[in-house]
DNA sequence: TTTCTGATTTGCATCTAATGCTAATTGACA
DNA sequence: TGTCAATTAGCATTAGATGCAAATCAGAAA
């Protein structure tokens, strides 16, 4: 995703305005790596801007996904996540706190150009599932409440 | 999957009752290949036991599923999709028809087994978008209608 | 600066997919 | 045949997301 100053200038380009909601989702979005959700980014919002509506985040998130300045991750539990690294890179995802976190390109170019069975591949998609380093560390047996607490934490 | 003469033996085994809305599924889920959803599976049951409950589709599937009789797949779009091959396969979705299509594994083993950046990895998932052979074939403008006849007759 | 207008925001209703809960039913064994 | 726990089915509820319409407002034009 490009900067906010980047992104204000290609709004206005296309006759977009700038309200203060944009700009804020702008910036809380630019080189975030946390590979937020919805609603996790309405409560950091929520926090300098009260009052705004989880449909304005929604609502933004979308056309900045469309303009191709994020890019939308579905590992199917939970959320959509939204990530602002658009470029070539899988992901991985804790089992344990759900974290999400870049993985670079392992697939060789072949993979991604493969037909097979008479598909026309557009995109591959790689999740890799297991356990972060954090949740590594604690491996003993775990309350509901402590990794409701982990959950927080994200 | 199991056949379903094994899988009544398995849940007999199991003190577990062999009511005929189960002996259904397991007939219609054994060697398909068309990657259902509960719903879908709930209108093809409906035709042969009319009245028979949704809910009990999504409760049969569920104790299939953690039985390891089934694999979950959950691509982010749309619902998830329940696959009696439980071999280390991964799979195709067609862009245009969401019909979805076993693809045999072509993941080396290291990347199963790769560690990187303090993960412990359990799981690879990968996923390949684009078209399939029918949709293919049919580049033409197509109405919403059109779209919607395909989507039924999967 | 003021006016104007269409883009934005927001609140609310709605939707899909899925699960929780409970009363009623029933398979399978004694 | 009777018993009882497993199962079913219906209904409520949830999470995540989107549709819609009224109110608001950024920014161009006057």
């Amino acid at each position: 995703m490009r900067s906010p100053t980047e992104l204000a200038q290609v709004f206005r380009d296309k006759q977009l305005k700038l309200k203060p909601q944009r700009q804020l989702l702008f910036s809380r979005l630019h080189q975030n790596k946390s590979h937020p959700t919805a609603e996790s980014l309405y409560e950091i919002a929520s926090k300098q801007m009260p009052g705004i509506s989880l449909r304005t985040i929604y609502q933004t998130l979308g056309e900045l996904a469309e303009m191709g300045e994020l890019q939308l991750v579905d590992v199917g539990i939970g959320a959509t996540r939204f990530d602002p690294n658009t470029g070539d890179h899988h992901h991985f995802v804790c089992e344990s706190c759900r974290a999400m976190h870049d993985v670079d390109i392992l697939t060789s170019p072949k993979m991604s150009l493969r037909r097979g069975g008479g598909f026309a591949v557009n995109e591959v998609g790689v999740v890799f599932c297991g356990r972060c380093n954090r949740c590594n560390h604690k491996q003993q047996v775990r309350s509901p409440e402590s990794q409701a607490k982990d959950k927080a934490s994200n």
